[in-house]
DNA sequence: CATTTGTGCAACTATTTGGTTGCGCATCTG
DNA sequence: CAGATGCGCAACCAAATAGTTGCACAAATG
């Protein structure tokens, strides 16, 4: 169906736009990867909560997980996030457009 | 609490989480500055659903309104993409770091 | 083998979100 | 001035989201 790359871009972007899923990926760059319950531990939030929060990372493609034995590790994938900053740098090309119309919409008669 | 800056940049990333919103964005940017009027016109969904979405830009930052007279103009302001797109860029930094790991993760015993 | 540890699934609740309709008010224009 | 045009509430609705609890199952460990 409507599987469009617009439709694509918009899951990652909303994938990112919640404060705890920036911390989970922030956390998985640093740590490498991590599993649900490492992630969860000290955190004010349920592993499950986790887990769906990771769901969703995962559809969007921001992050893999790989079983390993017992426990199923999480890392992130920056690939999908390389289509995110291209789309934002297209948009930095109408950036003085942007901002020219901006002037002019402004300082109209 | 890391209150101020991530929950920004959450919001952000929110506000381009959705196709609605991407689109309008772009035909922003192409048209240099829009009323919501001219915006719905011809489009599947209400002038009301619009403003709803306007006014997520809005509180994102993403766009700025400016009245003229009888009617509301709406433009994109670029300067909190910029935010946006550091991060993305922060996170490219830890690219080969976390694709090392991600290696050793899949190649693991 | 028995126990711990980590994951997976399901049901349920509350809040947010995307959308609608209806109406009143302000502002141009003939 | 009278009508058309455009905007701004507000109430309401359906679906998605974020979170919980409870429990069962697989795998490592004593």
């Amino acid at each position: 169906m409507s599987n469009t790359p617009e439709r694509e871009l918009a899951g990652v972007f909303a994938a990112l736009g919640d404060t705890t899923r920036l911390a989970l990926i922030t956390r998985l760059l640093a740590a490498g990867a991590l599993t649900a319950t490492a992630l969860s531990e000290g955190q004010a939030i349920t592993r499950q909560a986790i887990v769906k929060h990771l769901q969703v990372l995962v559809a969007a493609r921001l992050v893999v997980h790989e079983r390993h034995g017992k426990e199923v590790l999480y890392a992130v994938d920056p690939r999908r996030l390389e289509e995110a900053r291209a789309f934002l740098t297209a948009i930095a090309e109408g950036w003085d457009k942007a901002l020219g119309r901006l002037k002019s919409l402004v300082e109209a008669p």
